[in-house]
DNA sequence: TCTTTTTTGAAACGATTGTTTCAGTATATT
DNA sequence: AATATACTGAAACAATCGTTTCAAAAAAGA
């Protein structure tokens, strides 16, 4: 009976995505939205409600894929320790790649939205809690193949590391310089020893 | 014989920027500004220009007074290692207080609007590279005071401790805990030692 | 007090904001 | 092929955006 959906959510996301992650809400208009998506606005409205709803849909499904970074570490990292390196150097990578200056989406919600709407408030905190969950998993597995000093507290090192991390993608908009980066990465990691 | 300024421009640049911390640029309307300041819209144009001027100012303003955390710390701290300390808990202090979620100022330029214009991306790293100075002083001091490890570069150091107080101010929007937010610290110190 | 200079207040500017409307089109099922 | 459904396109919505305009008011020096 009715007619379907003739484009994939799913891309029109990825493209919504990119616009807010360089532009920011506030900094994003419906027009740019729709010139980014190639769909109409009617269309967008009728498939997503409203400019917040489409924002929302968008970290939702930049959520999902966030993990993708540390699947990618994981696959080239020899043990636990080696992983949490990978991951910080994953992000260097990403960081060095960021021509546009983009940043992190979740850290930009973190400064731009997350005082300004509650919904917004949970999202990056339970993010933020599910970044915590997967460096303690690695570090209890770090500390048990005696990688990782066992005297120090698992949830509080993934504390401190997700706090490292997002220092230095914040640091990393402005100040590109790959060993300086590399060092801070260093530093950063001694501390598990 | 000209009629003289009838407000004072550092008091109405604090009022403002109370609201650009709040609701960062884009989402802060001249009409904000003009019940914010208790100017009028001509006023606002006639002694700052734009809004994006004003903006520039209130950075300005805000780097002039930033130093006062710093001067805190310093008057507070019994020599160069603790005197380090002591400005994390003075961010931590700022973090506790922070209910409106207003973050730092300088941060949320950085992920809302250094990717958009070049003179704030100088600014950004202007002002970042001011800390890392400040910092760096206050450890080749502590090295000197046998109290901060001689074997690490002073200038690496710095730049890892002002990542990890980029991240704990990001960590502090969406994370209030103080114990924990006080472990993150101590992990963060002992890199020094 | 008169003159000169600048701020002030209020209104209006065109452009853009997010959103709605609705007639027309396209498609999957009957 | 007919029907039912919902997507598409374009126009328009009121509201707000940042900014400009200009006459009136105010104050310092003459």
């Amino acid at each position: 009976m009715p007619r379907t959906e003739v484009f994939d959510r799913e891309v029109v996301l990825e493209k919504a995505k990119d616009v807010f992650w360089l532009k920011g809400y506030n900094g994003t208009s419906m027009q740019d939205l729709v010139d980014a998506t190639g769909l109409n606005r009617s269309s967008i409205y009728n498939s997503f409600g409203s400019k917040m709803e489409l924002y929302k849909g968008v970290l939702h499904h930049y959520q999902k894929e966030s993990g993708e970074l540390f699947c990618q570490a994981s696959s080239k990292a020899d043990g636990p320790l080696d992983n949490i390196r990978m991951i910080f150097l994953e992000l260097l990578s990403g960081i060095l790649q960021d021509t546009e200056g983009k940043g992190c989406l979740a850290i930009n919600c973190t400064t731009e939205m997350a005082n300004r709407d509650a919904n917004l408030e949970h999202w990056v905190a339970r993010n933020r809690e599910g970044v915590v969950e997967h460096f303690r998993e690695l570090i209890e597995a770090g500390q048990k193949a005696d990688e990782i000093n066992k005297n120090k507290d698992s949830e509080e090192l993934a504390q401190y590391l997700v706090t490292a991390f997002q220092g230095l993608r914040v640091t990393g908009t402005s100040m590109k310089d790959k060993k300086k980066l590399l060092t801070i990465i260093d530093n950063t990691l001694s501390v598990l020893h």
